[in-house]
DNA sequence: GTCTATAAAATGATAGAC
DNA sequence: GTCTATCATTTTATAGAC
């Protein structure tokens, strides 16, 4: 699974074979099939993965008493991963974008998954900061990072994260607390 | 090139076959070689379409007289494309994010040049309104709308568009002219 | 220039020995 | 559970008639 995440994240969905999976995992190829009937059985497994390490970076930030420092400490993060934004992308938001694409197959909806638990996690925040309409900044964050992400990684420009990133640090600095 | 564009849009550069452009062209496949030599360059030449339609667009906006009003012209045109963006994504960013996946091969450039080109336009804009730092203002400007595009086509929910498009203009008009 | 038929390659998936 | 060998399918790309 950490193999699958991490080729899926360089490769995208569609490019990465099982093979490239495999050599990542150091296991023969058949032997994928023992655990994950199908392919997409492996972009889940991939997009799961994600979702645990979501979950373990909010879990840390929860410790933080102050939300308005557990939100900074998110972007803090963001800013962190640069240089890994500026070669393939956010891993939710690139993996998102391509299973989008997708008709029938449930998958485009198991990506916005991931995206809704840190929509949700950021809108809690923001709640808490006793702010009017939680939802609509937790859009306007969320949404900011992806793009900003987006355009560090078309741009091949790390530098472009530091800048949008530490505008949205004053933002939330500038915010009245209730 | 007008079927290659709209088919990528659809369904991603990869899993886009050359059966399925030529499908909706109306042509045989092998017809299609005989002006493409590869998938690749088809891929080139939705994104050149791509180009195109952005050209057409900032020539249209580029009538009227004020550039906050040109600026406001581009976000309204984006909140226009609302459903589209909830099924597909922005075709450029979407594209660009898919071809940043590869290595070697200099198409990841190529969607960056389209991207560059919004930017230099907004820039322009901003430049125009007399704002001090234009580059970082159409990396914001430009970020939200790839942003709100993502989250708009992971959520499935084209009222993200609105409610965000609203903010852009709001922020326009919040601004000190020069 | 247009089209059909087909070659060539890549890759998802399985069978079966160990 | 692990691994090798291989099948089956899809898809890129080409050959050659018209």
């Amino acid at each position: 699974m950490r193999a699958a995440a991490e080729v899926v994240h360089r490769q995208g969905a569609e490019r990465t074979t099982i093979a490239d999976i495999a050599r990542v995992a150091d296991v023969p190829v058949g032997n994928v099939y023992y655990y994950f009937k199908t392919k997409d059985e492996l972009v889940v497994a991939a997009l799961c993965e994600h979702a645990r390490q979501l979950e373990l970076l909010t879990g840390r930030l929860d410790q933080l008493s102050d939300p308005r420092e557990r939100l900074k400490g998110l972007i803090q993060t963001w800013m962190d991963q640069r240089d890994l934004a500026a070669r393939y992308g956010c891993p939710t938001g690139t993996l998102a974008v391509e299973l989008d694409k997708r008709d029938k197959d449930g998958l485009d909806v198991e990506a916005g998954r991931v995206i809704r638990l840190l929509l949700a996690w950021v809108e809690r925040q923001f709640h808490e900061l006793g702010q009017p309409e939680p939802d609509s900044l937790a859009l306007t964050l969320v949404g900011a990072y992806q793009g900003m992400s987006l355009l560090t990684n078309a741009l091949r420009d790390p530098s472009v994260m530091d800048r949008e990133g530490a505008r949205l640090l004053a933002w939330l600095d500038s915010m009245e607390a209730a």
